[in-house]
DNA sequence: CCTTGTTAGTTACAAAACCAACTATTACCA
DNA sequence: TGGTAATAGTTGGTTTTGTAACTAACAAGG
């Protein structure tokens, strides 16, 4: 009907290939942690980074500060990171994953290392490597 | 921190890629057209594939019933398309885009290979089909 | 036929995302 | 300094989505 092709559009590819891989790994965290997906990124960067604040985690996920905030109310709730102002500017408040928070990260981490090891068992080392460049090109 | 590292794990780079790779094309149907994401994609399908259900939406784009029920709604509403039900089974409802659908359709598909060009130029011919190969078989 | 099950699509209510305005604090600079 | 702008984070109101229940029509077996 047209010659145009969405087979071949990049971000419906993209969106697609997104999805579906987030779709199994998303049962994990929402039903077996009862976590949201922001709640999930939120709770991985600190795990990744350590001590941070909001403003950190926007920059490296590129989440939305609103998103975080609740996230970040969210965890703080089920008392997997705590906030404590900084002292030398009391507009930040710096976030840490709890004992808690640590242990739910580690075995979340673990689940999402056996998972990208099934994902990526499809492709062979040279198609795994050109993909994760090409997509690391994509992602800004 | 951590031995797992996020800047290897697929669902984010997929997730990331796709977030910006649809960004800046979200703007065009969104500010100049006024469409939501789920109705481009149903204008689209429609566009592609002539006349068909909501129900051969849903399998081709794996969007589910009810976003596209609400999509259709819109779009009816704008006159984007018309629904006809069938003669042979009176539960469908057959949809086809109106000639002004149409000439959306077309704009954005226009729109589209352009913004799709220039996305792929930044890889190599070989990069560009390994990327789509590996997608594709993300994509399900 | 007629009961039971399935399929197409819509609608209602709750959950989540989006956007804009807001408070509080710090930075800049005339 | 003092006033304006910028930054960190939160909150409120509106859209959009997700989940489940619903209506209507068809299918299949007794």
């Amino acid at each position: 009907m047209s010659g145009f092709d969405i087979a071949q559009f990049l971000p419906y590819l993209l969106n697609r290939a997104a999805e579906e891989s987030s779709a199994e790994f998303a049962r994990i965290y929402k039903d077996r942690y009862g976590l949201l997906r922001t709640e999930w990124r939120v709770l991985f960067h600190l795990g990744q980074h350590g001590e941070m604040t909001a403003t950190d985690i926007g920059r490296l996920s590129r989440l939305h500060k609103t998103k975080i905030s609740r996230a970040v109310a969210a965890l703080q709730k089920r008392r997997y990171l705590r906030k404590t102002p900084s002292a030398q500017d009391r507009r930040r408040e710096l976030l840490k994953l709890s004992d808690q928070g640590v242990r739910v990260f580690e075995a979340l981490s673990a689940e999402a290392e056996g998972y990208n090891r099934r994902l990526l068992a499809q492709f062979t080392p040279k198609e795994r490597a050109a993909l994760q460049e090409s997509l690391k090109k994509l992602g800004g």
